[in-house]
DNA sequence: TGAAATGTTGGGGCG
DNA sequence: ACGCCCCAACATTTC
């Protein structure tokens, strides 16, 4: 009765039904589909699941096992070295065939080289097109060489023609064998064990399937129209907030990008705004791709001179900077925004990022380290590459001599301060001229405001005037270094 | 997906 | 009417 053998769908960033190819092709297979994802925490080196992430990566897992169970089946969940967990379900329930997605970061593709060699002989394997809309072997430049610059990417993207239509979930599958071995997602452990400091990812977010496609909707309908001015305003919901869902696979790049251009031709409206979004999940290709073939790229910088780079060690500054403590409101709010919700809005990301590396001149992977434990969408290729472009390390990277004025950007993109009062409210009653800057305020002022610095809200750890000629300073050695 | 310094221009006040 | 200065508003260059 070679039909009735079961097959496996490895889960592993694809916390989906919908648009999942494995577990469509595992269902149109035939058999009883074990969809299995195992928790392996030793594989990843210093890249293991942060504390955000694995918050999120519990609730995510709740919520396909949910979706599993209305189309039929269950999670079957294992907590393992994953060839060895792999390994005992082919051979317990003598699988037929394993199907799974392929990964990008350099551990998860040593992973698959060793499953293959593992498993190759006991059970086929199908290794799938991966979470993006583009191969990384699919797009070159003339001269065959991967792209180093973002823009002839996105052009070399589009010109491949529209990305495919997103498949439907199977309608139906056949249950797991009874009696599978599987431990519940309260069992992995993922939630923190002593203080609960989780509330303010609850308050912000939705994880799985269902919370991924209303967020969708919700940015659709309300910002995307808006999006190309709208998603540099930290105070309003501009952006899509898509990043953790996407992540985690909860909604495949093709689903959004058709959701978007089908709203396009619902709305002229969103022509623009669409288009620039559109150019963001490009971004996030562009990453994924340099991840591939730069496996370094996590902990190296891209642009070798940055090696000679004079960074400082000072870890009561890094404290402050991870803290929201920095003197600077801007910074501050983001910092505290991330701590609380697990995100930071992305032009609050480029600030704060820019004034860890630039006015503090401590290294970028010091603050990769903290966005990877304390992001919701900790992601390696787009953390790695963001922290790279804000240093001026990476590939089409900001020039060197972009330094952030925190204060410009603050009035600039938060000119009525409904952010920086949301996130530092010690200073929501200091006038909207200087909510950006309180060290300017006069004595009265910041008295009627209730700020009293140094004592409830710092001054400047670092003059913006003097940090800048520093870092021109420290750059310009390593530039004329050749 | 900057900011600051420097250069240019043109309108208005004024002798 | 004219030239001169001031300076905002823009443009360019430099970091």
């Amino acid at each position: 009765m070679p039909d009735s053998a079961p097959v496996i769908v490895w889960y592993r960033d694809d916390l989906r039904t919908s648009d999942h190819a494995a577990l469509n092709a595992a269902a149109r297979h035939g058999g009883p589909v074990i969809a299995l994802f195992v928790l392996d925490e030793e594989r990843a080196g210093r890249w293991q699941t942060g504390g955000a992430s694995r918050w999120w990566l519990h609730h995510g897992l709740e919520a396909l096992a949910a979706s599993l169970r209305d189309l039929g089946s269950d999670l079957v969940i294992r907590r393992d070295d994953t060839v060895d967990a792999l390994e005992s379900v082919v051979r317990e329930h003598q699988a037929d065939t394993l199907y799974f997605h392929r990964r990008y970061e350099p551990f998860e593709r040593e992973l698959e080289d060793e499953v293959h060699r593992a498993l190759g002989d006991i059970v086929t394997l199908r290794r799938l097109r991966g979470r993006l809309l583009i191969e990384p072997e699919r797009i070159a430049t003339g001269s065959g060489a991967p792209y180093r610059v973002f823009t002839p990417f996105y052009k070399a993207l589009l010109a491949l023609g529209e990305p495919a239509e997103p498949d439907p979930a199977p309608d139906r599958l056949a249950p797991p064998p009874t009696g599978i071995e599987s431990l519940t997602v309260d069992q992995l452990g993922l939630l923190p064990a002593g203080t609960d400091w989780t509330g303010g990812l609850r308050e912000s977010w939705v994880p799985g399937e269902t919370g991924a496609h209303e967020r969708l909707d919700v940015f659709l309908e309300e910002a995307a129209s808006d999006y190309r001015e709208g998603r540099d305003a930290p105070g309003t919901v501009g952006t899509s907030r898509l990043s953790p869902h996407l992540h985690f696979g909860e909604i495949s790049p093709r689903h959004v990008w058709h959701a978007v251009r089908e709203s396009q031709s619902a709305e002229s409206a969103l022509t623009t705004g669409g288009d620039a979004f559109l150019r963001e999940l490009v971004w996030r290709e562009f990453c994924h791709h340099l991840l591939f073939h730069w496996p370094r790229m996590p902990d190296e910088p891209f642009n070798k001179r940055f090696a000679a780079f004079p960074w400082r060690d000072d870890p009561s500054a890094f404290d402050a900077w991870s803290r929201g403590e920095t003197g600077y409101p801007l910074v501050d709010a983001g910092m505290r925004e991330l701590w609380h919700t697990g995100w930071m809005h992305n032009r609050v990301r480029m600030v704060a990022a820019s004034f860890l590396v630039k006015h503090l001149l401590i290294p970028w992977q010091r603050g990769e380290a903290w966005f990877w434990d304390t992001l919701v969408d900790a992601d390696l290729a787009n953390n790695a590459c963001g922290w790279q472009w804000v240093a001026g390390c990476g590939a089409d990277a900001s020039p060197y001599f972009r330094i952030f004025n925190p204060i410009l950007q603050g009035e600039k993109f938060d000119g009525g301060g409904d952010y920086v009062r949301r996130w530092v409210p010690e200073l929501a009653n200091l006038p909207d001229r200087l909510i950006h800057a309180p060290f300017r305020a006069d004595t009265d002022t910041l008295a009627k405001a209730g700020v009293r610095l140094d004592d409830n809200y710092p001054g400047p750890i670092v003059d913006h005037g003097f940090a800048r000629s520093r870092a021109l300073e420290a750059l310009g050695k390593i530039k004329n270094d050749e």
